[in-house]
DNA sequence: ATGAAAGCGCTAACAT
DNA sequence: ATGTTAGCGCTTTCAT
């Protein structure tokens, strides 16, 4: 493969105008500007970005940090953080930690190293005093989960108020036995879910029940199967679900469906999320609505400003209640 | 941030001596060793990837290149790719095409820019004449979707025999009336899963008929469900569905639940790719299991033993017929 | 065992 | 408008 140098001896003339051409700076005359677009294409001449980026100093690399990327939840996000990356000629680096601190570390280095210029990190998992010292001094920004009081900047949703809507709809509806399937409240999302869910409860003065908060370890569908066959033991059954994931909804659904008792006449379910499938379920599913697009595209801007030198604020989205089969008796 | 030379400087030694160090060459004295890893403590010094990269001339960065990243069928088979390429010391980076040969090309080029060492390509969209002019001078693998006669080396299935299989099956069911829900013929998995229908028929001397096969644009769900209000136009309705995808299947599903009909009484489905949708779906689908993680892990070390140098030979993987609810009368 | 120095391909400051 | 040249940070050959 050909280099500056011989496109600039082919062209006669010096690597700096060649780069200048490369680069569209204007101090090129017309005619300067043919003879090496000539030499360019004679020698099928392509830029390598290596020597560049180390000039630069800059990889032109994003590092997007999420646990799992078989949750759908995260692939609509990334649309968002890949169209605007791409859109600032930055390419994005997918990063599965499998919520496992050796790969996240392999990831931190990255950043250190300069293969990547900044972080957009999803993963509640994530080290995040580790994350914090890498903000310190490179360029980090929180998607979907945050830090409360912390100093990376995120973009997120009032998790606290659609969890709150969603308890409510179903109270609305008349249910007054109501399960929370949650994950871990290690991550501040289920704190916060818990928290809307708790205090739509008091709102109607309708007491919270332990034995009705399941806690999954994943967000696997299999999980939500699994916590259905747990309050199906209880004495007392709830009459309605709220689960934090569409996954997990989807596996309690599956759970309900089959032993035999219908949805929503015997039991109503809410999810969180709207991924696709949530509309493709028997029944569908309603569910909060997170703007996951928009999240990725704002926090991919995020970053890229940041990267820039910009100072950037935190975002909170708006989200949606989606009523649909799982609620309409 | 540091660099070799102040590394160097602080130990007193040369940074030949702390390259040394830094990748283990053995002749260096225990002592001088020492001094160097204390240094580079010391400094917090991490080795820039640019400079390396530029000095060997590689990036360590795989490309994977798909239609999209919503279609759970890639979601296992990257993270096949992912686990063995990190292993191996590189890392991957996730293109989405949407099918439009503008970003294609911008991939295309990341490669001739030595931005990335080699390229899998799962995107039956993919130009496959720039793709083979690419494959000329950079290592490119082809998986799941490839070219017959082509000399890309890919990993696949036999799609054929897997139709055939799943078609049959339908027929021993005692179902005479099978719709085919295709994608887009211009594939070739399409053309060889439509091979394989049209084989089981005929064995069976059952008529092939032009009006049960349905060809989708995409394979979103919502295709699958437009399929099957076409097919529920029809004079005389078939009994039973094979869709080339689970999402086309998971649709049909959707739109023969919709219509008051039962699967799999009223009508079977049998659904390709066995992705975990397709196990939470009421009913479950029956459907072709490919093994897409070792489809990923497969391709990903064909590329880098290409990139390596060594010469790769294309690979054929086992499918399997899952037997679920939707064809259990 | 260690050091000196060349050079990977590029950009940009400086000079003309 | 164009050329000269000094690096960016690293690895590796060639000396010693």
């Amino acid at each position: 493969m050909a280099n500056i140098q011989q496109v600039a001896q082919k062209a006669g003339v010096s690597v700096a105008t060649v780069s200048r051409v490369l680069n569209n700076a204007t101090s090129v005359s017309p005619k300067t500007r043919l003879k090496v677009e000539h030499a360019i294409k004679d020698l099928k001449y392509e830029p390598s970005m290596l020597g560049r980026n180390l000039r630069n100093s800059e990889s032109r690399l994003l590092l997007v940090l999420l646990p799992s990327i078989s949750n759908p939840f995260y692939t609509e996000i990334i649309n968002g953080i890949q169209n605007t990356a791409i859109s600032n000629h930055y390419n994005i680096l997918l990063c599965e930690t499998d919520s496992n601190p050796q790969r996240e570390n392999i990831y931190f280095n990255m950043v250190k190293n300069k293969l990547a210029d900044g972080v957009i990190s999803m993963d509640p998992t994530v080290n995040m005093q580790k994350l914090t010292e890498l903000a310190e001094n490179y360029s980090v920004i929180l998607c979907s989960e945050y830090e409360e009081g912390g100093c990376i900047p995120y973009v997120t949703i009032d998790n606290e108020l659609a969890a709150y809507q969603a308890v409510k709809h179903l109270i609305k509806l008349g249910h007054d036995k109501i399960a929370l399937i949650n994950s871990d409240e290690k991550y501040l999302y289920a704190r916060q879910r818990r928290n809307g869910f708790e205090r739509a409860l008091q709102e109607f003065e309708l007491p919270i029940r332990e034995e009705w908060i399941y806690h999954t370890k994943e967000l696997e569908f299999q999980n939500g199967v699994q916590a259905m066959r747990s309050l199906f033991k209880l004495e007392e059954k709830p009459t309605s679900i709220f689960a934090v994931s569409d996954t997990l909804a989807i596996g309690a659904l599956k759970g309900i469906n089959g032993s035999g008792l219908h949805v929503p006449n015997d039991i109503a379910i809410v999810g969180f999320d709207n991924i696709s499938f949530s509309n493709m379920t028997n029944p569908t599913l309603t569910t909060i609505s997170q703007p996951m697009y928009k999240m990725g595209c704002v926090a991919a801007d995020m970053l890229i400003n940041s990267i820039q030198g910009e100072k950037v604020e935190s975002v909170v989205l708006e989200h949606e209640l989606i009523i649909r089969e799982s609620t309409m008796g």
